[in-house]
Formats: structure tokens, sequence, C-alpha cells
DNA sequence: TCAGGACATCGACAGGCATCGATGTCTGAA
DNA sequence: TTCAGACATCGATGCCTGTCGATGTCCTGA
């Protein structure tokens, strides 16, 4: 639409991130942008053991049962928990991996030019 | 619903995100977890001159212009980007700030214990 | 074998969201 | 003053999502 002779500015630069990237990244940052789902991950990350059962998660909300497996589902799709069922009980386990993916989002030159 | 004496697991650390500061990060999460929008804020981050006008962005995209425009005006009212009317164009720049705010979430213990 | 508990799944509902075409608003130039 | 272009806003539409109650599945202990 804009004619070169006629620029409002400067060409954008080659260095952002692809279209694919984003395809690929955006998934796990809506997986994580929701305050339920934040403060799942986050308790989960911040337990000693690195893990927590569901019973426990369910306690720390005011929310139904069914509702935090919901969200938890949504975080195990996303690739960004592990799911352990031992007897009775289901563990989950953050995925360093797949935060770290995130994080180095906000690290590289792409999103951060500083 | 768990009772003490049949803990399935220890008990949660109290180092993990409050719920306040869940829903105070969720939205800056929410606002970057669309693929439009996260390419949007790469494009003008990695610009040469740190801002871009919309003109541009809008021919990186196969999308309406009124795509576009709303998708600026939310990562503009998550106070991701600054808006800029010089003349007949618009600029859009980088909040340095709230993308660091996001991004100390990924360094913070509540969220990578390692 | 059976009962109870932990967790997942289902169906439903309300609200949110990405996208579009059409239209409005503002600015600079003729 | 008028016109064209840049950008925002509006209304509509179809899809996605957070939440719930109800139900299903699986495991353990009696």
């Amino acid at each position: 639409m804009t004619d070169p002779g006629l620029a409002c500015c400067t060409p954008l630069s080659g260095t952002a991130m692809s279209a694919e990237q984003a395809e690929q990244v955006a998934p796990l940052l809506k997986a994580l942008a929701d305050p339920v789902r934040l403060r799942l991950v986050s308790l989960i990350a911040s337990s000693a053991t690195g893990e927590a059962c569901v019973c426990d998660l369910n306690d720390a909300f005011d929310l139904t049962q069914a509702t935090i497996s919901h969200h938890l589902k949504v975080l195990h799709s996303a690739g960004l928990l592990d799911r352990d069922k031992r007897g009775v009980w289901v563990y989950y386990a953050v995925r360093p991996a797949a935060l770290a993916a995130v994080a180095n989002l906000f690290q590289a030159p792409a999103l951060m030019p500083s």
C-alpha cells in the first residue's frame, strides 16, 4: 500500500521473529495467559519437590475440581506440565524446557532490542 | 478436602506468586498470546528506530487494516506499546518496562525453581 | 467383591475474541 | 474549501474458552 518514494519511515528490519516462530510460541503464552493457570504453574514450580498433586492444587483455589482439572489439562496439552499418576493420586511437574523456551523469547533480540 | 493425616504429599510452599500478582501479569501475557500480536511487537522492537508506523505493519500481514488496528489497540491498552501520532502517520513503540515485567516472571523463583 | 475416594470427561451455558466490511475522523495538499 | 489518504471505530458473525454440575473411570482398602 505504501509507495516506496513516499515511505513514512524506514523499512522494517529482518531480525523480527518469523510467522512460524510466532505460531509456535503463542500457544505456550496462551496457556499461561490465565491467572489460575499462572498460579498453578507457580505453585507446582515453587513446591519443595518440584511437583504437586491435584488434591493440594484444588485446595488453593475457590474453583470446582472439574475446573482445576481442565486448567491442568490445558497446561499439560501445551507441554508445560508433566503428568504422573501414582496410585490414587496424580502429580504434575513443570517442564523446565518449555518454560525456558518462553523465557528465551524475552531475552532474544527479536523482542528485547536493548 | 485432604485430611492432614492422610496427605498425599508435602504441603505447598509459600514462595509461589500471589493471586494479585497473577491477576496483574496475566493480561500482559494474554495480550502477547496471539501470533499476530507477537509478530507486531517483534517487528516494532526489531526495527532500527525502535518504532514502526501502522502502514508498514499492515503490509507485513495478510489481514485487514481494521484487524491490525484492533491488535495494536489491544497491545496499547495492555501497556505494551506506546502510541505517537505524527501528522498523518501513527507510530508505535514498545514499552521496555512492560516487556521487562513479563521477562522477570520467567527469571523469578516463583516460576523458575532452578 | 464391593464401596469410597481421586481425578478426568461430558454437556451446557455465558462471555470473550479474532476477523471482516463499512463508516467515521483527522490531516495535509491542492 | 475540497479531496484523498491514514488510521480508528462500529456492528456483525462465527469460533473459542472458563466455569459448572453430573457422570464416568480407575485405584485402594475392607
